[in-house]
DNA sequence: TTAATATGCAACTGTATGGTTGCATGTCAA
DNA sequence: TTGACATGCAACCATACAGTTGCATATTAA
């Protein structure tokens, strides 16, 4: 899991999995169409995101197919974040009127 | 909402948002304890998480109580993950099949 | 006031990371 | 077969980052 929180923290590889999500199947060249990055740096993030499983790929003769997976996202709604969407969210709202109250503190 | 991503790349940060899921209002000291990092160290992954808004603290007298904020959390997962969620996870199912087919593509 | 406690700040270090350039490999088309 | 196209690999560079050490500041208690 942490290879995905890895992965996800760049905003370039977030926006390559937007346009994946977009639409599927592009290639390396097409990825980077629009793109100010090299054809070698958008590769590496290609390759970060396949590590972590958010992207798999297919070989189509010279070219190379890229699909989004969404399934490592899935677990991570699942296991991690339902875990705080069930924190105190009213009694963080308390802590933040008395935090703006004396907004000295920090 | 990339300091909330980048924020949450780190599995000692992570951690330390676990521990106050667990026990809300806990000081650095309290944080510390039981952890293999230095005391600085710690603080400093709090002030990223602070800058994230991912935890909120409250100084009272000379210690400051730490609490999560599940806020940019819930964020992600409605405005970032819900988008992902509805990604086709049927079309995605048959892709892996066909690349387990002919496993020598990779 | 003084000592202990809790935290903050700053400088420094090693490594990870995002990015580049250059060249190699593999595939398609003429 | 030859050239063009799509991608892969390796070295290199600058910066970001996680972590440390050392010292400063602020608060509590004796």
């Amino acid at each position: 899991m942490d290879d995905v929180f890895r992965a996800l923290a760049d905003t370039s590889r977030r926006l390559l999995l937007d346009r994946l999500h977009g639409q599927p199947g592009q290639t390396l060249g097409e990825l980077c169409q629009g793109l100010e990055m090299s054809r070698q740096a958008v590769s590496k993030h290609l390759a970060i995101l396949a590590d972590a499983n958010l992207v798999v790929s297919l070989k189509r003769g010279r070219e190379k197919l890229h699909y989004l997976n969404p399934v490592p996202i899935h677990e991570i709604a699942d296991r991690w974040i339902g875990k705080y969407q069930r924190a105190p969210l009213n009694a963080l709202a308390a802590l933040k009127t008395r935090l703006e109250e004396k907004k000295d503190d920090q």
